[in-house]
DNA sequence: TCTAATCTTGACTTATTTAGTCGGGATTGG
DNA sequence: CCAATCCCGACTAAATAAGTCAAGATTAGA
């Protein structure tokens, strides 16, 4: 899972759709005018959304009056599905798929280490939807220990 | 928080120095045999010890059977500690600290989002020590649900 | 005191990744 | 037809990370 600005981009871009949604707006909606709100250069967000629309998240429509759609409900959209979408798929270390790795136990128990922190990362980000980001739900800047609430 | 190969190098060396010294090893360790040990070119090696060095996380002996030897127990040494000394500290992002950014609100619900995880990635390598790694605690490449257990 | 082993430092180079641009093409409503 | 929009691939630029190199300082031991 690589956490890269294109892939808060595409969060960013997604939420604003869900927002525009659920504030009354017509849809589809331009490109255009995310890219403008959330201050995205529009070549860059076409790419990113080319992403999105091949793994099935928005629905494009063409020509005069085009624009994208949210796919499902933003209930149904977690971030994870977002973030997986425009970023390549982490690339599994060789280590694990050659065999046991014998040799250089430290290396292997550092890349498990790697691995589980991957998986955490996931977990939490297929825990967040869509509707959660605009509603500012398990989102909340805090600094306590209730933040991990929604892991467990 | 950032995640580089420059920050697994260093936990892996660390974890090569803990178990080292876990198994009678003599002190202080030659970096030379460490870089050996777990493939790393020692020029680069030496760049990321000095960094460990700065703060506080090892010790150096210089001269001929030189070498550095771990500052503090491997059960007081959490790998966040690591990655934090040789990746630059997380960059803040300006939105939070220059008032409330009223304006787009969809930018910053993504921005507390990222924070969050940022937090939890920390909390998560807070919670794992050297000693663990080289135990294989917490480390488990589990693929079920209980692999958050430890978070909460 | 000489020498070899080791850490120490900073500048430099190279490779990789990420971000972003550009030009053109296809599709559609009016 | 034409303007608005999605669509696509190649390209460039900037940033970051990874790695190298050369020279120096310190110390143990012969």
């Amino acid at each position: 899972m690589k956490l890269s600005t294109r892939g808060r981009y595409a969060v960013m871009a997604m939420a604003d759709m869900a927002q525009q949604v659920s504030a009354g707006a017509p849809s589809p909606l331009r490109l255009g005018a995310i890219a403008t709100r959330q201050e995205i250069s529009l070549a860059y967000l076409e790419q990113i959304f080319s992403d999105l629309r091949r793994h099935g998240l928005v629905q494009s429509t063409r020509g005069a009056h085009g624009g994208y759609s949210l796919a499902k409900d933003a209930t149904e959209i977690n971030v994870s599905d977002i973030v997986l979408a425009v970023d390549e798929p982490l690339d599994v270390t060789r280590c694990r798929q050659s065999g046991a790795c014998m040799s250089n136990h430290v290396r292997c128990l550092t890349h498990d280490l790697w691995d589980n922190l991957g998986r955490q990362i996931e977990t939490y980000l297929q825990s967040v939807s869509l509707a959660d980001v605009i509603a500012g739900d398990k989102v909340e800047p805090k600094i306590g220990g209730e933040h991990n609430a929604h892991l467990s």
